[in-house]
DNA sequence: CTGTCCGGAATGAACGTTCCGTCCAAGCTA
DNA sequence: TAGCTTGGACGGAACGTTCATTCCGGACAG
């Protein structure tokens, strides 16, 4: 694949991202994607088969980066509540300042493939050891520093807020500065924290 | 209006509620509502302008059922933690019991009405006297027994983890019997309690 | 000159909405 | 009461639009 190709791909790419995420994947026709990517509409399919496998091939893409960003500057010997609270915070910073692939996101999780995508995903990080990092923490705490509960009530815990939030931020309903985002990751926290500590 | 008409006009909305939650709204023709209804596609338009009236009506319905659930043996005697366990509660059982009203109200909160509704909820809480029974618990304890948070952080915090835990049990990823429901409910309420309680 | 890549017109399917012939029940007439 | 009229409710065929996908003529590189 040449040079230019891989350009005109990206280009693909970065305007379905665009138009998935304001208007959706069904009120986002492939002329208009072809427009604002300044590719014909036929060139599209030289490198999607179709809409389907572009929305895909946008979710590897978009999950990668945002895998990238949770675990940036990540350390170890941290406490686990310090270890939560910066992944957490490295996610709220992500989402909220890539509004293009929160919407994304989103929509595609809470579409048909996304909730496959999802149960795969479940069943990978339990059968190999490329956990996610959140994960980890829980495995290796819960019962100690974090209540011991089924792994997928701490994700709602932990996640739910977040997600809850952002969209409203993106909606204009609330204001998500700093403050706001330590309270929350705060409050994350102690949702699943073991009282005792 | 007849008593058969209103039949039809029931019919109608009760074919839309699963075509909406099983389908989503675009891929829900109105043929295929008009069949599951058993009246043909043009009686629906005698009932509703077109297809967005008929949502719009769907979710009048279905928040009215949804509120009601939500207030029902509360006791303003009890005290605000335990007020907020039961409400909440309320909650997470009415929609982990109708499936259908909880997709259906996702999928209107996601679309463009639903954020216009949202925004205008806020508005009118605020303005009148008339306000949600969550609403009116965090304002009456925030800095007291709750924690001094701007209104959407609270919601935030309640509210994110049960919509999480629901979609995936909906998905077929958990399994919420009564003793997960507790623990996610004692959960929320740890996320938003003052820490010196 | 030839093969490859590209763009956008053409195609066909699916949808929301409209329109019109049919049907039924209630009211009127004799 | 029996027959006739009529107005509105009803269903579904038909319409026009929108979209994903295909296809083909031309441009450009080798």
């Amino acid at each position: 694949m040449s040079p230019a190709s891989i350009e005109k791909q990206k280009a693909i790419l970065k305007a379905a991202l665009e138009l998935f995420a304001e208007q959706g994947f069904h009120a986002a026709p492939m002329a208009q994607l072809a427009t604002q990517a300044h590719v014909g509409v036929g060139s599209i399919y030289r490198y999607f088969k179709d809409k389907n496998e572009l929305i895909e091939a946008l979710y590897e893409e978009v999950d990668e980066a945002l895998q990238i960003a949770i675990i940036a500057g990540a350390d170890p010997t941290l406490s686990t509540r310090q270890q939560f609270l910066h992944l957490i915070t490295n996610l709220i910073y992500f989402l909220k300042d890539h509004p293009h692939e929160f919407k994304f996101l989103e929509q595609y999780y809470h579409s048909p493939f996304g909730i496959d995508k999802k149960r795969e995903k479940l069943l990978l990080d339990n059968a190999t050891g490329r956990q996610s990092p959140f994960i980890k923490i829980f495995l290796d705490s819960s019962g100690k520093e974090i209540k011991f509960l089924p792994l997928q009530v701490l994700h709602a815990l932990a996640f739910g807020p977040i997600l809850f939030l952002i969209r409203d931020t993106l909606a204009g309903l609330v204001e998500m500065d700093d403050t706001v985002i330590a309270q929350v990751a705060d409050g994350c926290w102690d949702a699943i924290k073991n009282r005792a500590d």
